[in-house]
DNA sequence: CGGTCCATTGAGCACCATCAAGACTTGTGG
DNA sequence: CCACAAGTCTTGATGGTGCTCAATGGACCG
């Protein structure tokens, strides 16, 4: 009866969800998962296939998108550390509706979805949890949908690039903060446009002296302008 | 320890949501709501308010919108009977992301967030019947996002169309279908577009010998047709 | 018969995707 | 170390979609 800390190695959220498993559930789940780190631009799964696992997050990014039948790739949502992914699926015991692909390496845990579900339906406070964190993410991903639908990319492109150089501690959040290295293709999705018209927005930003741009990647020289940008 | 059936009186998902309540738990759930039948277009929460009731819609519709700071209003979706409006707010602990309002005259319960969550940290089935529940809502809702970028107002529009004939029994399914009664500007927002450029589509439709427009509203001649706009 | 509300229709335009070409970078092999 | 090739980024030109603004046309109502 007393409370074991599974996946202890964990960070972030993860850790916070789990440690109300009873001991002997917390080794249920240590012995059903396996860490696995994947490279770059690995797929976790495939959309419309059967939903066999929640994947733990423990570092890098995981990008959450479908394909279209053109052929075009809609990018639903990134997660990182501490996230789950695969999550509704199992829950709801439908296929996955997105496919799950690392943006850069990462370290993840599968859980298997009848481990999975099995702990959900034995504890209630993981189920709760669990409700939490669902109505968090709902809410994030309608958000996504009014933003997509009624601002320009402008703005997007601008509070796509704030949100990462927010975050970092605030001392030491000079502006030549480190940059995104990412190339115009996977940014260009991720903002939802084409590289095209993610080039001539950057190159906006740029002139009006807001971001540098040089080959290493982007570095952001005036976040308050970013911000404003964002609004 | 014998299984109630609080709520007995709510048609559908509902029903099925509280039939794993005991006894005493469903009856102090009948103790706690009041179902109250709102008229058109009145509001049940405004966005940005405490989340303090979850309403569960026992029959009409009830429309999720935001209103953008230019004031216009974004709909993010509707619900209907046997659905719960209001339920991430309350879970996540977070205020109302949307405002609620009805469309037509519904009638909806008020569960009050302290009666709901006793329940819901009580009773695990109900925690894991909700769980599904979000996870299917949220589905759909990403299905909207993807939608609302790569479709165009025709697809969506069709889709809009073939949505409300589709439910009827497939008996008196004819292509005589009573109407769209709502206006365009309403309409127009749940599809997501402008009432002019909804007007141009409508007519474009009847051109083609797809809807019929006549004063009191929309009756679709060819429902086939109209599916094959929405793929 | 005016007045009001809504639907319709027209004209113009903003935004952004697309297509296409050129510049630059990087990698490879001689 | 250079030359060439492939990939990526940039820049230009064009067009489509749908929003905005504005005017017109009915329908309903007093």
């Amino acid at each position: 009866m007393s409370v074991s800390s599974p996946c202890h190695v964990c960070p972030g959220a993860a850790k916070d969800l789990f440690s109300c498993l009873l001991a002997e559930q917390g080794s249920r789940l240590d012995r059903a998962i396996l860490p696995h780190t994947y490279r770059e631009r690995e797929t976790l799964f495939h959309e419309g296939t059967p939903a066999l696992a929640v994947y733990c997050v423990r570092s890098g990014t995981v990008k959450l998108f479908r394909r279209l039948p053109s052929g075009e790739e809609v990018v639903v949502g990134t997660r990182h550390a501490g996230d789950l992914v695969g999550l509704r699926g199992v829950l709801a015991g439908i296929p996955y509706a997105n496919t799950a692909a690392t943006l850069d390496p990462a370290t993840v845990c599968a859980i298997p979805s009848t481990v999975f579900l099995g702990l959900v339906r034995e504890n209630p406070i993981l189920g709760f949890r669990l409700l939490t964190r669902l109505a968090r993410e709902f809410r994030r991903v309608e958000d996504e949908l009014v933003e997509r639908n009624h601002s320009r990319v402008g703005k997007r492109t601008a509070r796509f690039l704030a949100e990462r150089f927010q975050p970092q501690g605030s001392g030491a959040a000079g502006p030549g903060r480190a940059a995104i290295t990412m190339n115009r293709e996977e940014m260009a999705r991720l903002i939802g446009t084409t590289p095209e018209t993610l080039s001539r927005t950057l190159h906006a930003l740029a002139a009006d002296g807001i971001v540098a741009l040089d080959r290493k990647g982007i570095r952001v020289l005036d976040l308050p302008a970013l911000l404003k940008l964002s609004e």
